[in-house]
DNA sequence: TACGTCATGTAAGTCGTTACATGATTGG
DNA sequence: CCAATCATGTAACGACTTACATGACGTA
């Protein structure tokens, strides 16, 4: 799903400027299984004007920039709302995380407990946020889509706390960057 | 982690032809939290062969066109496992079923009825093939990435299984075509 | 003093996808 | 007979990231 998809999307739920997609999608709700950068959403937003599918009022503020607020137009939530009976395109998920797991031969033992530390602490801070997010959200599909992501973390989460032991096991002793 | 790296690190465990890591990052091993095109693993062993750190010998066959194996060179490796020192790059997850779910209450019901079979089927595939994947390897480091994703996965179907009836009377109850 | 937040945007560049081109063999 | 598998590669295009530019305010 492409970033103007996903801007039609977040403004069908409720208009938005481009820096409150910006953290929607990297903060908010939709935070664990979407995400864009400003410089991909700014441009989207203004061809979606260009192309009718929104509007937008600008709001003045003393002390802080001008806000473009974007509003979903008709014809835009006719578009998105069409776009939602294709079948959605697979999942993706990178781990460059797994992928070091995997060379855990290769890492000093020290070095493999570090990246567990912080991947746990990363996953418990994912999981907490979920569940305020959760709290403060009333909107029944996101409370569903939440959840999907918190049984997510909680498994990973789960699983490196029993199977830690295992990886650290297999690390290098120390580093012998003495010796060779 | 860039396509390159991925074929230095594939090519640390073993040799490959460009064929043989396709295979192994989308349907091998490795394909839960990895993907690559061919569009993008040629190029990138011939880059890396230009730059001394892979090199190739090939092997002719009859009936089947000429493979290129690939091996890792010293200068290789050692780039390689330098750079498993760095913090990994955090993970990414990107799912538009998650979004589409969020959107149910504008889809039809038998859709998103539809929608969540195809993805439980999937769900279930992708486990039984990492539970396949785990007999067939005796790689410590593999069996420990084995276990992480199919720990997610198996958390994500057990969600769906539990909360679809949730999420299936969100929506619309059935195509008022005709109407409107 | 320097960083973080709010706020918009551009430009260059990287990276990767998709589609194409080629072609023999095997299996349903 | 058609599709899939094996096998390599290119070229065009699109999508997105990163870094930059601007600027005021609050806070540690």
């Amino acid at each position: 799903m492409n970033i103007r998809t996903l801007c039609l999307g977040i403004l069908n739920f409720g208009d938005a400027t481009g820096y409150e997609i910006k953290k929607l999608s990297s903060e908010g709700r939709f935070s664990h299984f979407i995400d864009a950068s400003f410089g991909a959403i700014y441009p989207a937003l203004t061809r979606l004007h260009e192309d009718g599918l929104i509007s937008f009022r600008e709001e003045f503020q003393d002390g802080k920039p001008t806000r473009k607020v974007y509003s979903i137009s008709e014809a835009g939530r006719r578009d998105f709302i069409d776009s939602l009976d294709d079948e959605p395109a697979p999942d993706k998920f990178k781990s460059q995380f797994l992928f070091l797991m995997m060379c855990a031969e290769y890492l000093d033992k020290s070095l493999i407990r570090k990246f567990i530390d912080d991947r746990i602490a990363h996953l418990e801070d994912k999981c907490q946020h979920l569940d305020e997010v959760r709290e403060h959200c009333d909107h029944d599909g996101s409370q569903f889509v939440i959840g999907y992501g918190k049984a997510m973390f909680q498994a990973a989460l789960d699983y490196l706390k029993d199977n830690r032991a295992f990886v650290e096991q297999l690390g290098k002793d120390r580093n012998l960057e003495a010796a060779e």
